[in-house]
DNA sequence: TAATCTATGTCAGAATGCTGACATGAGTCA
DNA sequence: TGACTCATGTCAGCATTCTGACATAGATTA
């Protein structure tokens, strides 16, 4: 492992370290889901439906960390295969509240099983006090990044 | 904030927490990186190059996450551009082994003040404890991963 | 009330990254 | 030596996501 001074060590940088624990997660997410025709922001949708029913698209947009735009296209794929319904008019503003379908139900539940191996392989190797501390950390992270973003 | 007992409970989910995380250092880097012109890949091409001189295409692929073909696509556009030189003919094998041009190097050493203050900001809610905490854990997250991946 | 601001859904075009495929060079092993 | 395996660089086509833009609905404020 060859490195010098120079600049950010990428050895002992933590972003570097977050990004590839996220290609990993990414990784062990999609080879999970490809078996099951979906990908990793297509079943991030269903999971927030199950959750929170009834959630619009910009609102699904936030969860799964992709613009308006990209969940409007997958929405529409989704309604178009009967995963998920949507109102034709709104019943306030121009918010359209979105639902599972028994059908994107039954196609959640498999995902789930799959996804779920993948969390509890993530937290395996890891202590009690560790997986707590995971959770604290990663949220300081988060709180510290936002912070910056439109603050200072 | 609601949610019920079904499925992957996101609010309770690393996997989420881990996605929310890198989504928002994603956000920070890109908009630090944005004034000098620069994506993030492109900056870790080079940062990696200034640390590991004469990587190859497919090594810088690997370090950056992305596929060899990404990466070589973006390889061409900074030997268009003048930021790196590979030679016209392998020296050894196929691989074509890069390195940082003067105007490269200038280019990164910009990008690396702005990268580094992201770096700092992400580490500022954190004490020394949970610092070496996080790079620990996040190796471990890492190994699990990786371990399932092709072995079980 | 009227003006302004913010958030939403949506369309269009562009950028980015990926999968599939191919030829080639190097290492392995019979 | 020859067959096999593996990694590399590269081309082509496709998928996904993003940025820009617009009209509209609700909230805020003068």
């Amino acid at each position: 492992m060859s490195q010098n001074g120079v600049g950010v060590d990428l050895d002992k940088s933590l972003g570097y370290l977050l990004k590839e624990a996220s290609s990993a997660l990414r990784a062990a997410m999609e080879e999970v889901l490809r078996p099951l025709g979906m990908s990793v922001t297509h079943y991030s949708c269903l999971e927030l439906l199950a959750q929170r029913p009834g959630l619009s698209n910009s609102e699904l947009a936030r969860g799964a960390f992709v613009t308006r735009q990209t969940m409007n296209v997958l929405l529409h794929a989704l309604e178009r295969d009967g995963y998920v319904t949507r109102p034709a008019e709104a019943p306030v503003g121009k918010v359209l509240p979105t639902r599972l379908t028994p059908r994107g139900r039954r196609s959640l539940e498999k995902a789930t099983v799959a996804v779920r191996s993948v969390e509890v392989r993530m937290l395996a190797g890891m202590t009690e006090t560790e997986q707590s501390d995971a959770f604290r950390i990663l949220r300081s992270m988060i709180h510290s990044l936002r912070d910056g973003n439109d603050g200072a």
